[in-house]
DNA sequence: GGCGACGTATACCGATCGTTCTATCTATTG
DNA sequence: CAATAGATAGAACGATCGGTATACGTCGCC
């Protein structure tokens, strides 16, 4: 029945808060949520900056990109076109607040705060899981057309959060069968 | 020479500040870059709040696609190309930040924030604006093909903010010439 | 001349920010 | 048992936040 240590917490909690309220959610905010002591950030993360890095870095959001990707077999063409049908359940759900990376990437203007590098990784660990299903497909560019899902990916998701009526993964993915028509 | 009045001082201030810093600046950053008194902001805008939405609707970054895409001639294929063309030269610049939309949208998340309106407003007014192109080019679904585009530019400004070497201007060029092949 | 609107300058408000500190409690381990 | 490491609780730090208040100066206009 124990529950997790404080460190496990911390991540939790932050990353609930971070994806509600954005990166700017104050420490304290985040403390009384994860029910942890002031200490325990300081001595655990180094700071507030090390606690967003690394609750980025432990999100593992590819890991549900390939989780539906393998909901939807083994035909490449399905598993990408998969994506995009969670990806309009997801973005017309009221709890939708946009892509949680960009949303990083674009809040801490600071250039060198450390949670650059994990939006960085992240992104290339997407494309690379992308460039294997087109390569698999038979495209004659995998990593171009790689870069293609994620522009098209990361459009939906910012999209989505000015008009998420406007049904932006649908339109995506007529276009994401188009790349997919390139073969051979 | 007489300088602009204070209003058009802190619009230009904050334009600069919040694209450059996010809009969570601070007010006196914005009041010392204005060289405005403090007073001045609350006498125009009411507040930080109205300032921001002020600055969204006054920046009236759909001229610029227009100017773009007169710049192309009069081909409406040619017209949106042109579209990714310059974005392609605007998010390699080493000032490129992102879309300040978007990047509001996804800072403030008090639903109710009034600069959220403002957003709204701009991303309709461009879908306005290549729904008409394509009306025009004999897209057989001018409104759809629209939020196609739309998705596509907000995919690049995105994914540039993390990637820019990867040139998603290029990548979305290259779909955007897809729903350009749908015609009659 | 005198009025009122506008602009400036600055002090100040309470609140919150991220961080550091001291002190106490608890659990494991030798 | 004693020792140590980790966690908790909470005060306090200086800095900054958005917003308000006071006081002074400068215009245009009747």
């Amino acid at each position: 029945m124990s529950r997790p240590g404080p460190r496990e917490r911390l991540l939790e909690a932050a990353s609930d808060l971070t994806y509600e309220h954005g990166v700017h959610v104050g420490v304290d905010a985040i403390l009384k949520r994860a029910d942890v002591a002031r200490r325990s950030l300081y001595q655990h993360f180094g700071g507030k900056d090390g606690l967003i890095a690394e609750t980025l870095a432990t999100a593992g959001l590819d890991a549900r990109y390939r989780q539906v990707m393998d909901g939807a077999g083994d035909d490449p063409r399905d598993r990408v076109l998969a994506v995009f049908d969670a990806l309009d359940e997801i973005t017309t759900r009221p709890t939708f607040r946009g892509c949680r990376y960009t949303a990083a990437d674009l809040a801490l203007t600071d250039r060198d705060h450390p949670a650059h590098a994990e939006v960085r990784a992240y992104k290339e660990r997407l494309r690379g899981l992308f460039e294997d299903e087109l390569r698999r497909h038979g495209h004659p560019e995998p990593g171009f057309g790689a870069d293609q899902i994620l522009v098209l990916i990361d459009g939906v998701l910012a999209h989505a959060v000015t008009r998420p009526g406007a049904h932006p993964a649908r339109a995506a993915r007529a276009m994401a069968e188009a790349v997919l028509d390139r073969r051979g």
